[in-house]
DNA sequence: AGGTTGACATA
DNA sequence: GTATGTCAACCTT
């Protein structure tokens, strides 16, 4: 190599990573090997190729090299253990892929390099200097920050799927350093994704600015003790030597003992028929249509290779068939046929088309079109309803449904043919009389009168993100929308547990797209706006975009339920539940403001007594509700014993501590717990409640989430009514606040131990079996079997203990978590639990066959099918291992239960309507309870109706082998009806 | 003004 | 030991 050669350097393994997260993940070949990361790298590899060859002389390589990981332990490992340690196992899928991506690299005639106990990066940090000695160019194709360091003017680096290139200015423009400094400030800031310690509380933006004021790390920790800012001065001394480690681990081995040279990576012309039998083999047709066609060979002469794939864990490094090309050919099965010139995808392949076809397919803002007049609209409409289906939105001034007014929907009826229409947007005049209404907005009534058939007909698809939203704010304006899927919840039922629902996440992952961001538009903090006063040019852009994203997501999601046999769960479990959750949000419930107000008035004054007695007892006045504070008084002045530290090095002031406390007799710490509960309640429950009171319905509208858990619950938020206190006797004056409107009740309804119920049933407990038959007190049963203790005169402390080993068994029990719930030592709940097993050895084999079924599939299933992703559960960490473990235990019990209620909600409506209870209305789920309100003289006979619906709510889908239990009453409040 | 932490309310 | 959401304090920007 000499001067004016070009080397490039592909980073294999983490263009590997990348192709595979950014693409979507379905590329299959037609006997169903994952491919589309292969299919990634071979596309980029080309297209780098082939550009490469065009550019200048000076610019095309001379020399070229694909580098790759040959295993995840390095030397790093040696230097610090938990380096990478948080990395979960790549993904199945990937798995073969890491194999075909060498055998791809060899079939385009580039040498692949690899070398035990390094990273690629430490073979790329070394070619790199050799060629920068004998004054040659390097590029290297990669983003990744930690080969940043390596740039000067001699390197650079190459962003191919960005198409951008990184260059000394670059670095500076990014990291805030130049490239030379890059390894002090990745020893600063750290990087949870490998693992990198860093300096606690100093990110990427601190530790630049800290770079730029001493120059360099060495520097830095020398005169740490200069630096004003006590939690910055204090951790850089503290973490001294995690920032001298973390430097060791970032810097790149520019001395790996190579063992093929430069030379051996000279360009060869490309070789068409060895290129083409592999693109063959693999079905990646537009691209062997293409290399055909560049390399002016007739691809149909040429036979598919023989790849061998490796399925093991292990399917890297040499031990991989260094040889290429046997003329076996692939049998190849057809994933879509054509008849008649209509072309027939299975579900898979039709999902795999669709994402591929969406996957960085061009957004263009500016066809989008603002509709100003009815007839405009109208002939949307009709466009609208010749496809079949419609995407839309609605844009208001809040993001509460219930106060929103509306300001303009969005639409959209194929891929890029989207429009906003506003209605309500305002001027920014601010004059006295407010801004009025801009110009160019068709009449809101005459919009939406136009709009309705299209909602209401059950022939047109509506498609939204969160179609909930959607659905109150249509529905205050007598709109019911019928026919609808919702992005969000397709996205849940196939990938719950993985990644965000959220709108730009789904965009970003689905379609290669960043949506305009939310911040651009409404602005933040004191600048912020509602979004009928943003100028309708911008807000159309927003807004359509939105639309047109909610349908290209659709096309490509709906298709993955049907491939992933998900249909079932989504219609039943998830979409039915939009209208009835729309509708217990739109009722709201009563509170008592009097009441609220009357508890907090006595709150204040109970927290102001017990603020002095404490401050007395400190002997100094503090602020009570700071732990850090309290933990100086409680454990440095007052120097009390048991004192433990929280991960950030406070002093831990947690109520088990004080608990702990008080019992030996100091009287500090008991008031602190008073005081806190009091405070708690008062901020959270008795001030906040009476704000959340809508001005119109007079009543308070919770918001349920349907896609926020893994495991299938629901949450309620804005304001939580989930969580109303219930367990102390203060807290349910609270609960007796939320009350019936005059000449009604309220009805509470909750299944009695349904988690247990669960369990017994998926794991065929015959004694839990039998207990839940008899109605027997199951917790007494359980100490029965372990203590040999009889059910009659059974010390409550003995059964105390069963009920914390059934709950524990359903959070997944360890024995350290036992321990701690009851107070005693590790040894002792490891012993009961020992026990427990041994006596229902089914519960046991539950246990691990739930385990060994998420580590395989990378989630489990409810009893009905629902599945929540854990994709952590292979992680190399124990403590991260194993918490997925605990997760993937309890989800499918949790979420039975959730949805067997979830089953219960979809019917109600009906089975109430049925029975002519038409004024008795459901307003509140709280995950294994349901409260509603009734007339006086419909609740006794709602009862009964109540409970048959949740009782038999798995049937007919599943036949539950314990019966379900319901309790139900009514009262003149909730405290009481509970 | 925004993000993080510790604490605590529920099932 | 599971699953959530909210608040006040605190730190940084």
């Amino acid at each position: 190599m000499k001067q004016g050669d070009h080397l490039f350097l592909v980073d294999g393994s983490g263009y590997i990573f990348r192709a595979y997260h950014a693409l979507p993940p379905l590329t299959r070949k037609s006997d169903g090997l994952p491919v589309g990361a292969a299919a990634g790298f071979c596309n980029m590899l080309w297209k780098l190729m082939q550009d490469a060859r065009n550019t200048d002389v000076g610019d095309a390589p001379t020399h070229f090299a694909v580098i790759f990981d040959y295993s995840s332990k390095t030397f790093r490992n040696e230097l610090y253990p938990e380096y990478k340690a948080n990395r979960s196992a790549p993904p199945e899928d990937l798995i073969p892929q890491f194999g075909l991506i060498r055998h791809a690299t060899r079939a385009f005639d580039l040498p692949c390099v690899e070398m035990e106990g390094f990273e690629a990066d430490d073979l790329i940090a070394t070619y790199a200097r050799l060629a920068s000695e004998a004054g040659a160019e390097t590029t290297i194709i990669s983003s990744d920050k930690d080969l940043m360091q390596l740039v000067t003017p001699q390197v650079s680096l190459y962003d191919p799927m960005k198409d951008k290139e990184i260059k000394v200015p670059e670095v500076i423009e990014k990291w805030g350093v130049p490239p030379e400094k890059m390894i002090d400030l990745q020893a600063l800031m750290g990087d949870s994704v490998d693992n990198i310690p860093g300096v606690p509380g100093i990110g990427q933006k601190t530790a630049a600015q800290l770079l730029a004021e001493y120059g360099d790390l060495d520097t830095l920790l020398s005169r740490a003790h200069e630096i004003k800012q006590n939690k910055r001065r204090e951790s850089l001394i503290e973490h001294r030597e995690k920032a001298l480690m973390s430097r060791e681990l970032v810097r790149l081995k520019q001395d790996v003992p190579i063992t093929e040279g430069l030379e051996t990576f000279t360009l060869q012309p490309p070789n068409g028929p060895k290129l083409i039998s592999f693109l063959k083999a693999m079905e990646f047709t537009t691209l062997t249509r293409r290399v055909a066609e560049i390399t002016d060979c007739d691809a149909s002469a040429i036979e598919a290779a023989h790849v061998p794939v490796q399925w093991g864990k292990e399917a890297r490094g040499p031990d991989l068939d260094p040889g290429t090309a046997s003329a076996t050919s692939t049998p190849v099965a057809a994933d879509a046929s054509s008849h008649n010139g209509v072309t027939h995808y299975t579900p898979a392949a039709l999902a795999s088309a669709r994402a591929s076809a969406a996957a960085g397919a061009p957004f263009d803002t500016s066809a989008y079109v603002v509709i100003h007049d009815l007839a405009t609209l109208n002939a949307w409409i009709g466009e609208a309803r010749e496809a079949g289906v419609i995407a839309f939105n609605t844009k208001s001034n809040s993001a509460d449904p219930m106060q929103a007014e509306l300001a303009g929907f969005a639409i959209a009826t194929r891929p890029g043919r989207a429009a906003y229409v506003p209605l309500g947007h305002k001027s920014g005049d601010t004059d006295m009389f407010g801004g009025g209404l801009r110009d160019g907005q068709i009449p809101a009534r005459d919009a939406l009168a136009a709009l309705k058939p299209l909602l209401e007909d059950s022939s047109v698809l509506k498609i939204s993100q969160n179609l909930k939203h959607d659905f109150v704010v249509m529905n205050r304006h007598v709109i019911d929308i019928r026919a609808f899927d919702d992005t969000q919840l397709l996205s849940y039922v196939l990938d719950a547990g993985t990644h965000s629902h959220s709108f730009e996440a789904l965009a970003e992952r689905w379609l290669g797209h960043q949506v305009i961001a939310a911040k651009d538009i409404y602005g933040s903090g004191k600048s912020s706006r509602s979004f009928d006063m943003v100028e309708i040019a911008q807000a159309a852009a927003y807004a359509a975009e939105d639309a047109d994203v909610t349908l290209r997501l659709w096309r490509v999601l709906r298709p993955r339920l049907v491939e992933d046999g998900l249909v079932n769960v989504y219609e039943r479990l998830e979409r039915p539940l939009v209208p009835a959750l729309a509708q217990m949000e739109q009722r709201g419930i009563s509170i008592d403001r009097q009441i609220l107000s009357r508890i907090s008035g006595e709150l204040a004054q109970g927290a102001a007594a017990l603020e002095e007695e404490i401050q007395v007892l400190a002997g100094e006045k503090f602020n009570v509700g700071s732990p850090k504070q309290l933990g100086e008084i409680l454990f440095g002045k007052l120097n009390l014993p048991g004192g433990s530290k929280t991960k950030t090095g406070q002093w831990a002031t947690s109520a088990q501590i004080l608990e702990d406390l008080a019992a030996e007799g100091h009287e500090l710490p008991r008031k602190i717990v008073d005081w806190r509960q009091l405070t708690k309640l008062k901020s959270t429950y008795t001030d906040a409640l009476p704000g959340f009171i809508n001005p119109e319905t007079g009543r308070v509208h919770t918001s349920y989430a349907l896609a926020a858990t893994t495991t299938g619950r629901l949450s309620s938020s804005d304001p939580n009514l989930q969580n109303i206190p219930v367990r102390t006797a203060e807290g349910r004056r609270i609960r007796a606040a939320f009350i019936p409107e005059p000449g009604n009740v309220l009805i509470s309804a909750d299944y009695s131990q349904i988690e247990l119920r669960v369990l017994a049933h998926v794991a065929e407990i015959p004694q839990l079996r039998q207990a839940f038959s008899d109605g027997v007190d199951i917790h007494a049963m359980t100490a029965s079997e372990m203590f040999g203790v009889p059910v009659e005169g059974m010390p409550g402390e003995v059964r105390r203990r069963a009920k914390a080993i059934n709950f524990g068994i359903i959070y997944g029990i360890s024995a350290f978590g036992l321990a701690n719930q009851l107070s005693i030592p590790r040894e002792e709940a490891s012993a009961y639990i020992r026990k427990y097993f041994e006596r229902f050895p089914g519960i046991k084999d539950y246990m691990e066959s739930t385990k060994a079924f998420a580590r395989e599939h990378g989630y489990v299933e409810t009893i009905f099918g629902r599945r929540a992703h854990y994709p952590e559960i292979r992680a190399s960490n124990p403590s991260i291992r194993a918490f997925n473990e605990r997760a993937a235990i309890n989800a499918p019990i949790q979420g039975s239960a959730a949805d067997i209620i979830r089953r219960a909600m979809v019917r109600m409506e009906e089975a109430l309507a049925k029975a002519g209870l038409d004024q008795t209305r459901m307003l509140l789920q709280v995950h294994d309870e349901l409260i509603f309100e009734a007339p006086e003289s419909e609740a006794e006979a709602a009862i009964p109706i109540i409970r048959s619906v949740m009782e038999g709510a798995a049937m007919p889908a599943v036949a539950m082998k314990v019966p379900l239990h319901v309790d139900a009453r009514a009262a003149r409040n909730w405290d009481e009806a509970h």
